[in-house]
Order: C-alpha cells, then sequence, then structure tokens
DNA sequence: TCCATAAAGATGCATTTGCATCTAAATGGG
DNA sequence: CCCATTTAGATGCAAATGCATCTTTATGGA
C-alpha cells in the first residue's frame, strides 16, 4: 500500500508557489508603470471597467464585490475613494433600502481610457513578452478553474 | 496593412486578469486557513522555508528579498517580525559590514514544520483540487516564464 | 589616497488593509 | 404580525504596506 501521499502533489505546490511569485512580479510592474505615469493604482481601473461594463444600471457594492474578490471593508473603502475622487457615483437602491447602486461618471470613463494605454503596455511588459498568444490562452484557462467552483 | 494592434493580445489580457482574480482567491483561502488555525501568516512561511533551505550559512537579507520577490522595506520589518518572535536569527556579515546574515532557529524550523499541515491542506483546496498533476505541471511551466528573465 | 557613487538596511510618516463590530433594513418562520 | 436571523454596508482601531529618505559601508576610478 502506498504512503499516505502528502495531500498536494509536489507540481501542485510548485503551481503555488509560482503563483504567488509570478503575481507579484507582474502586479510590482504594473503599479509601478501606472504610478510613473502618475496615474491612479490598479484596483481603481479594475473597479472602473466592471461598472463600465455594467452600464447605466450600474452595480451594487456586494456585485462588484463578488466580481473582484475582495473584502468588503475593502471595497467599501475603495468606493470611498473612487466617489471622492468624482469617478464613481452613490445611489441609493430603489428596491433595498440597505443599499447602494454604483455607477460610473463621465469622468471615471475618461480616466479609466486614459489608464489604459499606460495598463496595457504595463500588461505586455509584465505577461505578453513571456508568452505566445497560445500558451496566454492556456494560463488564462487554468487560472480560471481555480476561482470557479470546483466539478464538486 | 493592419491596424495598430494594440500591444497585448487578448488572451494575454485574459490571462493577467485572471492572474488577478486566481491568485486573490488562493491567497485569501490559504491566509484564512493559517488564521484559523491559529498559526503566522503566509509570508512567514515562505520566509522561513527559504531559510531553512539556505542551510546553516544562512541568508542575506537581499538575498531572500530576491527570492521572494519582497520590496526591501517590507522584507526588513518582515524580519523584524519573524526575529521578535524568535524565528530568525540576524548576525552581523563578517564580509560585509553594512549587511546581516539571517539563519532560522529551532524555533522558526519547528514552527514552519507545524503550519505545513494546514498550508498543505490549504493549498490542496485552493490549487490541487482545480487541477491534474499534469494541468499543475503546466500551469507551474507557464507562471515560471513570468518572473524568469524573457528570452531577451 | 580621496572622493563620488552605489549598495545594504533601517525608519518616520502617510495610506491601505485586516479585524471586529455596529447599524439598518430585509426575510422567514411561527 | 412579530421576532429571530440574515444581509448590506460602514467604521474605529491595530497592523502592514508604500514612499522617501537616511546612515553606514563598500567600490571604482582619477
Amino acid at each position: 500500500m502506498p504512503a499516505p501521499t502528502s495531500s498536494p502533489s509536489e507540481p501542485v505546490v510548485r503551481a503555488w508557489a509560482r503563483l504567488e511569485r509570478a503575481h507579484r512580479a507582474a502586479q510590482t510592474t504594473v503599479e509601478a508603470r501606472l504610478k510613473e505615469a502618475g496615474l491612479p493604482p490598479l484596483a481603481w481601473y479594475d473597479a472602473l471597467l466592471e461598472l463600465e461594463r455594467a452600464g447605466p444600471t450600474g452595480l451594487r457594492p456586494f456585485e462588484l464585490q463578488r466580481e473582484m474578490l475582495f473584502a468588503q471593508y475593502n471595497l467599501s473603502r475603495l468606493i470611498d475613494r473612487l466617489a471622492a475622487a468624482g469617478y464613481v457615483a452613490r445611489a441609493a437602491s430603489a428596491e433595498d433600502g440597505r443599499g447602494q447602486v454604483l455607477t460610473i461618471t463621465r469622468e471615471g470613463r475618461a480616466i479609466r481610457k486614459r489608464m489604459w494605454p499606460t495598463y496595457a503596455a504595463a500588461i505586455e511588459e509584465a505577461v505578453g513578452r513571456h508568452l505566445s498568444s497560445a500558451e496566454a490562452a492556456t494560463l488564462a484557462d487554468l487560472l480560471g478553474r481555480l476561482y470557479s467552483r470546483p466539478a464538486s
């Protein structure tokens, strides 16, 4: 009988270790390029993009939270900052007296658009440069598996 | 002639977006499991593992920094905490008057070992469960490309 | 040898994150 | 209808991170 194999296989442990390192490296590059260009941080872009995609209906904070996998209290404060900057508008929800609806403002759309060239170049530098398109597609596929529900 | 294609290909952008999400999801799981078990955070494990691998020679802070891809000031303070907890010993470097040599203590080895079962289970939950060994190996390979020097 | 420059670490201060908890509104039995 | 429970979101306080800068020692010419 086989020895009680340690739960994660060796390739799994390696994948996790490299996920940490690769993410840190890429994130550092992207944040640095944005800052060099005098632009807001990455999280702002991500939030604004989700809100822009959501269209005029907007999103509830808890929906945005799920999209971004952000902690509730962190999202709450991220929205504070975005609203203070005038990039996001908060309105009371019509159907839920506890809640709000977030929409992106014209300025929000503008800044997101203005961030893109720098952000795009940083993505290319941090990721694209190292992989073919096919490899990137494979990587995206495998990473997507990590946060969608397990086959269960 | 082709339109001036935006620098990162669509699969590259997707890969980056998923790298963010997948990492956040996995990291959240791992940190939560460690905390539930009353164990130190992930970064402590990583640092202790590197120091343990380095053996009795130890590591210079800047070497550890490169291994972990940690910012200098963050590493400096991580070491403070590890030293305060008695898990790492700092000694003046013999060859470099500016520097130190870090070694893991007996207690450091013990806590790292004690963290492993919980950490391993969390890795399995966050990563292993979603992928076959072959897929994990492919993922590890692709991620590794992101932080080793580009083909140049 | 001297000096300008670079490298190793540390640190004060501002911002962000994490944690626990709180308020207010919704929901679902009984 | 009432009350216990859940859900949406905010917030005070502690810890960690980011930034700029500082000190000290090494290094490499002229």
